[in-house]
DNA sequence: TTTTTACTTTATAATTATTATAATATAAGA
DNA sequence: TCTTATATTATAATAATTATAAAGTAAAAA
């Protein structure tokens, strides 16, 4: 193990409820969407904590910060490596999880060292399919 | 081929220097930066009007909208589909063109159409190897 | 336990990226 | 050339994020 005692933070009651509100979360949250659900319990929050504690705990190596919506920041606690499954029209975000063994021939991999890969499928979501 | 008639759009200087800018271009650009290029030329053009063409573009299936940066967003005047080998370093991306038929097993589907898929490899790039 | 200290929270302002609006200008067809 | 639909522009509005600084608080030191 590579958990060092740094990785501990400071924990807050505000600190708690968004790791609470992101424990098994797989919806992929964005700032604005975990600021709603906490301030429900603490209606005193801010939305700098929200960003404060988001940034800390990616530091930590706590949570993932995804690049899949250009906006917006979302945010993913599951640091398994895994997939994506992106419905291109309301942008929800559904895990896969399997491994692709996919192998970059010598001569496309422009010298870079590859050390791992992750894969979006782009789709409609059942939801998006229906409404059409 | 369904190039439709209706897929041409009124060629202004302005759109022309856009096109020009994003033709062979493989920086993967945002908006600011496509302005910062073509304001050289014209020195009037205006961001709505960059923003208006790259939504025109976009529509006519001539650039794609990445989503790489949670921020900003960044086109891409290659539309065929291809994949990204990004540096964890220096976040540098380079084109692989070359195709995965991934195929996700029906129960990993989740009701999914799906139409696409997009692979990121991360790696090192040469430039960054020599640092270390 | 009390005090201290460093870190956290908060409200607010500032910044950055994008979209909306409406008046003016212009490309392309009649 | 004239007309018309569309494009451009300046500007304002909106949205997401970051910065700032005062006040609060958890945890360590005394």
């Amino acid at each position: 193990m590579d958990t060092k005692k740094k990785d501990s933070i400071k924990l807050t009651p505000q600190r708690i409820a968004i790791i609470e509100c992101l424990e098994g979360n797989t919806s992929h949250p964005s700032a604005a969407e975990i600021y709603s659900v906490v301030s429900e319990k603490y209606p005193t929050m801010s939305f700098a904590t929200v960003y404060n504690t988001l940034q800390t705990l990616r530091e930590k190596g706590r949570v993932i910060e995804l690049s899949i919506d250009s906006g917006k920041m979302r945010f993913d606690p599951n640091t398994k490596p895994h997939h994506h499954l992106i419905c291109v029209q309301c942008k929800n975000i559904t895990d896969v999880h399997r491994k692709f063994a996919l192998n970059l021939p010598e001569g496309e991999r422009c010298d870079y060292e590859i050390i791992g890969n992750h894969v979006d499928f782009y789709g409609i979501c059942p939801g998006c399919k229906k409404k059409k």
